[in-house]
RNA sequence: GGCGGAGUAGCUCAGCUGGUUAGAGCAUACGGUUCAUACCCGUAGGGUCGGGGGUUCGAGUCCCUCCUCCGCUACCA
């Protein structure tokens, strides 16, 4: 008989720098998923990798002074240690620099090609030379490379296009036909409303070749670019066109994909050009695309350039894998984004893991020795408390599973919880110290015993969510957790709803406390310390704050960023190129809102010789009225552009900072037209 | 501007398809217990469920509208 098969993946990861919390938890909530189903009976089948064609990739390592490879290796290794460390029971690791991914991307390009779903048209946009990269209008920073700072030319270039157009309809209709495609629900209209139905434009799929990355095949100029590269590692992975025959059985045997889980920022990719590949591919299409939340610091988004980046490995030196996964899953609401402070993570490992839980079992087991000589007790009668207990038990396994079904960690281990504190409660009304004083040695021992037993019991439905702990319970229990068939035993899922299955007689042990008790403020000085020790230690730019969010407040950012060097301070120029520019003072005649549009104001200028019209970004910060007379520094001799449906002859020059902005003017009264030098 | 999310006890959040006195954990106050990692158990106080309309026998839960915060997206020549 064949089991159902699984098959989740977790984005591949960028390898520029170390992961972060964020990752981790991506990693963690798709492990226990994984986990969940192979105690089920599934065959799972769990990817992930690593992206690491990206010419920043490149550019890192050059900045380390590192051959490319050489340098992606080393954090790779770095990935896949910190994996076993948490846990991550993942099947296989791709890595998309691996002839099993390259030769068949090349492959897939090459089919897209000869169908007409990629074409050689023209790519405009911003390239930075120095950086050898690509932007488009809206990743510049000020007009300039978010990355480096430097200015940005415009290019225009030969380029290979996806016609993702072609199969906008299909998708729509996929969306329609199957709702539980995307999770969470709201992030389907966002796609729908935001790109699908206002239409697709095709995506560029390659770049300028500079010696990394895979080649376009049969134009060595470039290189395949982004999405078509790292999407397809889920069926690479699967040794899909590989033309070998027991690795394209794994395409046969998981595909299509039952969850593809990611973070919010990636659903776009994966709920719209991932499906429209597949499309062309005559591929099913995956099951599920699975968004989560961000974890956030108290100070908004996670990113170098604030310095509040915690590292995984430090929580995991400090407090074990099992208990930073139990707090990431337990304290964050799947789907919305979660608040990290280690105050929250003190207290969920404090109250649930080490008193309810670890000193539930270590309380037993001291009764256990004290009172039955450290042996498994008998189980004796059931009395109305152990069938409401039981029915209890049953319905909490119940709610674990439903939880699991709709991403409810936090649910799941609830439930698991009421469980415990019943234990505790249980304890307490039995009272086994006054049975033992009243010489009721069969009620005493049955009482253990039942304790015992839903230790047993919240082993089994801890599996999922902690790798390490279930182990130590059982063994603290005197089963043998070595044996390879006890899932068909009373350590099986199905036991969980079974009081009773714990074998008596054997000997416990009695060992350390599961989870030790901290001192919350010690704790947090300690932690303060040593993460302040990280920032100190990491690299100094601009590292990647794709989406900073704008700066929430000035003062967090001012207090944030004690550095007083500006921005963007960059190569000097000769008189030469400033002379280009011509500058030449202006009068604002009028200004008016631009319907629509909620930065944009369109101004009338007078120049004294002509009068223009310039559209401006500025309506957050200055109303039409205050701008009526004002004297302004127009650059006049830009290209005009349509904004908005306006046109523009020109741009006007203020000075900001973060979302503070403040017109240039002159000093003092001068003719209009005056050239500013 | 478009789309979406959030606004529920002091704090962090649950409340699925509308149904008896709105829940949990933490915090606070009081009490119990001693087996245990000064843990555990119980009781209590505390909420006009962002504001205002509406549908309904009945709404935190549906509809309209407004306010605040957040995200995505277009627009800062």
């Amino acid at each position: 008989m064949d089991k159902s098969t699984y098959y989740i993946t977790t984005p591949i990861f960028y390898p520029n720098d170390r992961l972060h919390i964020g990752h981790a938890y991506s990693a963690t909530v798709t492990d226990t998923l994984a986990r969940y189903k192979r105690l089920r009976g599934f065959d799972v089948r769990f990817l992930t990798g690593t992206d690491e064609n990206a010419q920043k990739v490149q550019r890192k390592a050059q900045e380390a002074g590192k051959e490319t490879l050489q340098f992606v290796d080393e954090i790779v290794a770095s990935i896949q240690s910190l994996w076993r460390r948490l846990g991550i029971s993942y099947d296989d690791y791709i890595r998309t620099t691996e002839p099993r991914h390259q030769e068949i991307v090349q492959k897939i390009f090459t089919k897209l090609q000869d169908q007409g779903d990629i074409y050689l048209g023209e790519y405009e946009g911003w390239y930075c030379t120095p950086d050898e990269s690509y932007w488009t209008e809206r990743q510049l920073v000020d007009g300039k490379c978010p990355d480096c700072g430097r200015e940005v030319e415009r290019v225009r270039e030969k380029s290979y296009f996806f016609r993702m157009s072609r199969y906008a309809d299909r998708l729509i209709a996929h969306y329609q036909e199957h709702p539980e495609f995307i999770v969470p629900e709201s992030r389907k209209n966002e796609m729908l409303q935001n790109f699908l139905l206002p239409g697709l434009e095709d995506l560029c799929v390659s770049r300028a070749a500079a010696g990394w990355g895979i080649e376009v095949p049969g134009d060595p100029q470039r290189v395949i670019y982004v999405w078509l590269d790292a999407l397809t590692n889920y069926i690479t992975a699967l040794g899909y066109l590989s033309g070998d025959s027991a690795r394209e059985a794994l395409m046969a045997r998981y595909w299509p994909a039952d969850v593809h889980m990611m973070a919010k920022e990636i659903v776009r990719f994966h709920a719209i050009y991932w499906p429209i590949i597949l499309m062309a591919l005559d591929l099913p299409l995956p099951k599920q695309v699975v968004g989560h939340g961000w974890l956030l610091m108290k100070d908004g988004k996670m990113s170098k350039s604030k310095g509040n980046v915690v590292d995984p490995n430090l929580l995991i030196d400090r407090y074990s894998a099992d208990a930073l996964r139990y707090f990431l899953l337990r304290d964050i609401a799947f789907g919305q984004d979660g608040v990290f402070t280690l105050e929250s993570m003190m207290e969920r490992l404090n109250y649930d893991l080490a008193n309810d839980l670890g000193n539930l079992l270590h309380r037993t087991l001291s009764m256990v020795e004290r009172f039955c000589g450290g042996q498994v007790p008998a189980p004796g009668p059931h009395t109305d408390v152990e069938e409401r207990f039981s029915t209890l038990i049953v319905d909490a396994v119940t709610q674990v599973e439903l939880a699991l079904d709709r991403y409810d960690f936090s649910g799941a281990l609830a439930a698991i919880w009421t469980i415990v504190r019943r234990g505790n409660q249980y304890i307490d009304e039995m009272a086994p110290w006054a049975l033992n004083k009243a010489g009721q040695t069969e009620r005493l021992g049955a009482v253990l015993y039942n304790t015992l037993d839903v230790m047993r019991i919240v082993g089994i439905l801890l599996e999922p969510f902690m790798p390490h702990t279930p182990a130590r319970i059982f063994a603290q229990l005197g089963l043998d957790v070595s044996v390879a068939d006890r899932r068909s035993a009373e350590l099986s899922w199905a036991a969980a709803r079974e009081m009773g299955r714990l074998p008596s007689g054997q000997a416990t042990q009695k060992v350390e406390p599961l989870f030790m008790r901290l001192d919350v403020e010690k704790e947090i000085a300690e932690l303060e310390a040593l993460l302040a020790g990280e920032v100190g230690k990491g690299e100094v730019g601009k590292g990647e704050a794709k989406s900073a969010p704008p700066a929430k407040s000035l003062e967090v950012a001012a207090a944030e960023s004690p550095k007083a060097e500006p921005e963007g301070v960059t190569t000097l120029i000769g008189i030469e190129d400033f002379a280009k520019v011509e500058l030449r003072v202006a009068r604002v005649i009028e200004a008016q809102k631009i319907e629509k549009a909620d930065k944009l104001l369109k101004l009338q200028l007078d120049l004294g010789y002509e009068r223009r019209q310039v559209v401006s970004g500025i309506a957050k910060f200055y109303t039409p009225e205050e701008l009526a007379g004002q004297l302004v520094i127009l650059v006049a001799n830009l290209k005009p552009v349509k904004l908005r449906g306006e046109a523009s002859h020109g741009m006007i020059l203020a000075a900001s900072v973060g979302d503070q902005l403040r017109l240039a003017t002159v000093a003092g009264d001068i003719e209009l037209g005056a050239v500013v030098k």
